[in-house]
This record gives C-alpha cells, structure tokens and sequence, in this order.
DNA sequence: GGCTTTATCTCGTAT
DNA sequence: ATACGAGGTAAAGCC
C-alpha cells in the first residue's frame, strides 16, 4: 500500500463524469492498482476512487499541465469497463509505501462464531480423547477454525462452516497442505464439521482423506448453558 | 488526518458484533474522530469503521493485555448509538499527520456541464434545421446555457437541468424577458431541457410558452463518441 | 458463474 | 427533522 498526501485535482470518466478541484487529499494506491481518493471528512466513503481490476500508470504531464503546476499525471483505469480516473498531482507533502500482507478478513459474529465456541467447549463432540489447542489457531495464510489433538496426541485442524460447501474442503486442504510442512504439527489430520454438508464437498473431503462431521448445533446450544451469556 | 500502519486487532461491537484478527493494517483517522482500518485489497470499503459523530480516545492497557502483546488501545465510540470500536495495536510501523483542510467537495458534471456540451454537439435534438449559436450566451443576468436559432432563424434560448425544477423554468423566465428587450434578439423563444421534468415546472413552462424537451443522457453519450477519448 | 438480497450501507432529495 | 429512493452501490448468500 502506498500513501500520497498531494495537492491534486481528480477527474473521473465512467458512469458518470466528475470532477474534484485541486486540494490536499489522501492518495491511498492498494496493492491491486486500485486507487481510493480521502478528504479529512466525510464517512468511510473516498470521494473518489477506481475499484480493482484496474490499472495505474504515470503519465508525463506535457506542457500545457506542466505550465498549469501539474508535476505527476495518474491514470488510474478499468480493466473492464474501461472507466478512467485521472489524478493530476501538483504537489507532494508525502510519499510512503508499506507492505502490509494478505489480510485474514472480517469476521461477523453470527452463527459460525458461536458454532465455533460452542465446538471448542465441547471438542470431545470430535471423539474420545480430543483436546481443544486454540481457535483461530493462526498460520501464514490465515487462521484455522480450531486446533485440537485427538487421543493419541496428533494435531488435528477443524474447518467450521455453517453449510458445508466445497469451497471450505479447499480452504481446509490448504492449510492442511501448509501444517503438515511444520515438523512441530504434522501429521495433521483435518475435520470438516458443519451443520450441514453438500454431498459434492463430502465426497472431495473423503477423497483427500479428511472426516467430515455434521454438528446439531441445537443439541450443542442445549448442553451450553452460558448460551444466555452469548459470548 | 493522522496515518497509521499497524499491528492491530480490532473488535466492532454495535449493530453487529464483529472481529478482525492480528494482522498489519492503515488506520486513517480524520479530522472528526472517525476512523477507518483499511487492509491493501478489497475495495473502497474499509474491513471496519467507525463513522462520525465519534470520539477517540486511548486507554492504557492492563496487565493482561500488555502480556498479549498490546502495546495501545484505542476506543471509539459512536456519540448517539453508542457504538464502540475496539484497535488493539501490538506494533505500529507508520505514523504521520498531515493537515488536510476543508474539501471544496465533489463535483457531479453528469448533471450540467456534461449535457450542456453533449446538448451543444446534437442541438438538432432540438428540431429540424436548427443551429448553435454559443454556449454559456452571456446576459447582463447571468450566462444563458445555450443560445441557438430555429429552422427560421429565430432566436431560442435553452436552459438545461438535470432534474427540471420551478427554479429552473423561473430562471429561464427572466432570461427571456431580458433578451426579448433586445432588438437584435427577439423574439426570443424559450426552450427547458431537462433529464426529467416535474409536472409542475411543466405547466408553468407551458403557461408561459416555453417548450419542454426530456433529454435522454444515455443516448445522448452514446451519440457522442468523443465519450470515448474521456477528456 | 449468475442471480437475489442485504447493508454498521452512503448520499441526496422531497416532505 | 424525517422518509424515501438511487448508487460508479459493494458484498454476502443461494441456486
């Protein structure tokens, strides 16, 4: 991500054209070339912005901007749609880039997060023997639902989903694939535990060795009496 | 607006309860205490967000939390709901502020100037035979937004809106009577083009003989296709 | 992948 | 002030 606070004008041609007179703003670049245009103000909508997939090059500024006090030409455009947003830059008070990495995402307590909990207190739900490591047992590219050890001791990563697709047996694979690189963890067994579970995703899990357990989460709800307390 | 890249976690307690895991992010804090926490993909929408009227405050952190790492708390709360966003920063990378100033805001040119120019290429929407004169046609009132001469080459005044209004019809009114004192001009006929026009601003324009014509901003675009060049 | 519904929606406008 | 509808809506859920 990189971040310009610069006296700018922005224009915009798309859906509708638009135009921001010159003024200082924040120029956050993100690291898919989208660009996003912030006043001081305002809620958590930019004034103006390109969404991604979209391009940005820089453009030499001829001599008719150049005379107008224009120093640096954005071009920021679609990939699609072929929208443009053009920033025309005439002076920078700041200029830094950061490397911030894949973001683990937002998380909406719902149903999910308190089959989560509820799971981990009750992890023997898994089998005899299995103990609760953590929850969102953190890995380099994301963290895992729950971590546990089964009865003789080997690690064991859960995927939680309230419907079971084959999306959540691709995400389990992953990190099984990462885990098991780990000599500290593997060998890593995975556990695909959703109310419900598509029978195309419970055949892939199978195929990749992965056990597939289906959770009543009224019955887990029931044996939980600090469900009134909710988190 | 004060730029921060950190560490943090962040925990959204509001109409919804809602988590982001430890992971390095841009915390954007603007003049009136709202708060963004942007990661580097998505879109112009922040993972979480606090919006204003809010106040920032910084707690220091007990015992427990400086153990897990916590280095800074923030605490925003929403003034009228009460809504709270929790930043707990274990490591802070970046940290700059910058005076922004107040922006003179976005302008919308799909309204006016976009059709006034569009209007001024096709003015035979308008009607067999007629002719531009100029745009912005100046008056000791104000700028008329087009000046043309019919098929007979009469005069004819336009005035364009993109919601045709009273307002609009009244202005237009005073245009004409001033030009039609104009020797050189009369009779001067009046024309109210608008993307749409109320029922209201009609039958005032007609009751004083002024003709109404819907524009259609699309079509019109795609007639043009100098649309296409952007600027 | 396409479609429908939702949103801590935001934002403007009319009442 | 509040209600209503559009948005460069974006994002989640569902088939």
């Amino acid at each position: 991500m990189r971040l310009v606070i610069a006296e700018c004008s922005v224009d915009y041609a798309g859906r509708l054209s638009a135009h921001l007179p010159l003024a200082k703003r924040l120029l956050m670049v993100k690291n898919d070339g989208s660009l996003l245009v912030h006043s001081d103000g305002g809620s958590y909508k930019p004034l103006n912005w390109m969404s991604p997939p979209c391009v940005l090059t820089t453009v030499e500024p001829d001599e008719t901007q150049a005379a107008a006090g224009i120093t640096e030409l954005w071009k920021v455009t679609h990939k699609k749609t072929g929208d443009a947003l053009i920033v025309s830059i005439h002076e920078v008070h700041h200029d830094s880039a950061h490397e911030l990495g894949v973001d683990p995402g937002l998380q909406k307590d719902g149903v999910e997060a308190h089959l989560q909990k509820l799971l981990a207190e009750q992890i023997e739900l898994l089998g005899d023997g299995y103990r609760l490591i953590r929850r969102e047992y953190m890995t380099a590219i994301g963290p895992v639902d729950i971590l546990a050890t089964d009865a003789t001791g080997a690690s064991v990563a859960v995927e939680l989903k309230r419907r079971g697709d084959i999306d959540g047996v691709e995400q389990l694979t992953r990190y099984l694939e990462l885990m098991n690189r780990d000599p500290l963890l593997a060998p890593v067994q995975g556990v695909f535990a959703a109310q419900e579970i598509k029978p195309q995703a419970r055949t892939l899990a199978q195929d990749r060795g992965i056990r597939c357990v289906v959770l009543d989460y009224d019955a887990m709800r029931g044996l939980d009496d600090s469900d009134s307390r909710l988190f």
